[in-house]
DNA sequence: TTGCAATTCTGCACTGAGTGCAATATTTAA
DNA sequence: TTAAATATTGCACTCAGTGCAGAATTGCAA
């Protein structure tokens, strides 16, 4: 890695964790562009060469779902039905989640409006990853059933996720993937 | 209806009719404010006081898919489950879907990235919504099988949406959203 | 009808996000 | 060491959104 690229990720780091520390200390609004530049030490224009917006500075700070289950989900034999793959990969997921710094930021965005719509936009976007990850995979399978496979996938992990966070996040959030699971297939199954 | 409401139900169509005009005339980001005033004959502030973004006015032209479906599951009859009765509802909304106008909309707001998030950050709302509708119906459910139920609510009628949209919308929506639910129901069943 | 209170509309001035451009500084490769 | 490539910066600009205060309009009571 050359001297231009390594200033480069030193820089970007500089950012974000300036910008993280005014969000928390004086809320978002409240921080301008003007400022994070400074605490980073660069001008405002060159701000504008790191991130598209001020957005953008919050949501990198996510992790992205739809790449870590397609990664995971590579990692699963080749087996079983789609969505019992993608049912194992999700548990391996949820075991090994960093929890504490999720809420921290999670926290923050929830009072953002903007942010916590591109947020939550972001799942659908997670979505369509997956999708074509199983298409690409399961290329003969029914398109509509690796719709509602992908559909399941992410939509069960946010779901635990709400879960486990309105229980005050005590549990272990694969617990909670696990309940569902199995109510998702008890109510259909019913149904 | 006093006349001051009166004017202001026109003066607010006037806002909207205008603006999707020029937005579709001349795009989104090129459309200012001080034109959609301009042309609905107000004042640029006072458009803020009809709309609290440029965003608003495109949102405001979807139809809420939450309301619509508490609507529906009131209607239902009491006698089934909770996923039961929600499909139920489910069904007749997508029968009775205004779909022309839904696609041109849609179609525009899918050249704006932060209306499109919005967007689908209201899926997220209309299955916060549906949950609550369903915990006050069904108070003595297991809270993990309502959550599931109003997801599988909101996500099947988003995913029927978008094949039926994918597949050029020829056939009815309806035969989408069972399919889907069928897909679900056996998937999960193998799983 | 007239007068007064409650709303609504408007202009003005301001902040801050985001962009285009051209000049300057830094890094890379030869 | 030098020239090309890339990064940084300042400047000027557009536009969204907000607060405020005065003018205009509407509703209501006498």
């Amino acid at each position: 890695m050359g001297l231009r690229e390594q200033k480069r990720q030193e820089t970007l780091s500089r950012i974000t964790r300036s910008a993280m520390e005014l969000f928390a200390r004086q809320g978002y609004e409240a921080t301008t562009i003007e400022a994070i530049a400074a605490a980073a030490g660069i001008s405002r224009r060159t701000f504008f060469h790191y991130f598209k917006t001020k957005d953008d500075v919050l949501l990198s700070q996510q992790a992205g779902l739809g790449e870590q289950l397609i990664a995971a989900l590579a990692a699963e034999p080749d087996a079983g039905t789609p969505m019992r793959t993608v049912h194992a990969a999700m548990r391996r997921i949820a075991s090994s989640y960093p929890l504490e710094e999720l809420v921290v930021i999670d926290r923050l965005m929830l009072s953002i409006e903007a942010v916590q719509s591109r947020k939550q936009a972001n799942y659908i976007r997670d979505e369509k990853l997956v999708l074509e990850a199983l298409r690409q995979r399961w290329p003969m399978e029914d398109d509509m059933s690796l719709r509602v496979t992908a559909f399941v996938a992410i939509g069960c992990t946010r779901l635990s996720l709400d879960a486990w966070r309105a229980a005050g996040g005590t549990r272990p959030i694969v617990e909670y993937l696990d309940r569902a699971f199995a109510a998702l297939t008890s109510d259909l199954a019913r149904g």
